[in-house]
DNA sequence: GTTGAAACCTCAGATCC
DNA sequence: GGATCTGAGGTTTCAAC
């Protein structure tokens, strides 16, 4: 898998607009329509491109919390490590939950629509899962960057 | 702005899936095109979406470690710490920054090619930044959960 | 092996009801 | 919200480099 740099324009580009049509993308990488197309499909099915996402806006959408909380377990054993992963895939408003180095085991992002909703959660459904040793929460203030992806040169 | 049944499933599904044609989307909501199209441009106009981004694979294309660094600043005035977000923001491997509450200031998302890569930018442009006191870092092991945007019922 | 040209067919967008 | 229409874009086929 070597991307040339038409294939890291393409990605770039799509990174940036997911609906860019193909006749655009195929202009600014100058290439044809066809070529453009075909290298976009091969991307895709290396994997290079997962999917694609309309970005919505938490705050318009009534989620006006973001919190990020710090997770460390009683047993680090990979059974209960995996356990507690399977427990919080199954909670939505967790969107994301990283397994990390050091003293913590797991950070979470967590979205919720208010204070009380998220309380809700913390206390039921994170803080008294199984194994779960401590849990600490930090509310965001503010989001000063928050682009998705990875830098792509090109 | 009240959005109705249908306009949740079309933020839903536009969030799976941001290259869905118009007439599939129509199609799924038991909409006919034309007034499925003008939901979408008033929900892009409202703001309630935001754009559309390829999710690029971050290991596929060379990324393949991702940290998370806390940070905390010497001065909380808010010129400083305006300054800190401008500093970061101008970091391409710096993918989020939120200010949280709390003992530490800020949370950051990185990305990296490589350890050597992270250790260089770690200790030039992020511990040497000005008026930061500490940043401690925590490699990820493994992500579990790393799904964009928000819940969406419907 | 990848590009480009042409054909076809579906979709996006505008108009009107 | 739905029906119709037109022009644009997506997708396939095939020839050429």
């Amino acid at each position: 898998m070597a991307f040339d740099r038409i294939d890291r324009q393409i990605l770039r580009l799509l990174q940036e607009d997911g609906r860019m049509t193909n006749v655009d993308l195929a202009e600014r990488v100058g290439l044809t329509a066809p070529p453009c197309l075909r290298r976009v499909r091969a991307l895709e099915e290396e994997g290079a491109i997962r999917g694609y996402h309309a970005a919505l806006d938490p705050v318009t959408l009534g989620y006006s919390i973001t919190v990020f909380a710090m997770v460390s377990l009683r047993s680090q054993a990979e059974s209960d490590l995996a356990a507690f992963e399977e427990h919080v895939r199954a909670i939505p408003e967790v969107r994301e939950c990283h397994m990390l180095n050091g003293e913590i085991d797991f950070i979470l992002k967590i979205v919720a629509t208010d204070l009380r909703a998220f309380q809700e959660l913390l206390t039921s459904r994170l803080t008294a899962a199984p194994n779960v040793a401590s849990v600490k929460t930090s509310l965001t203030i503010r989001t000063a960057k928050n682009d998705p992806g990875i830098p792509v040169a090109g």
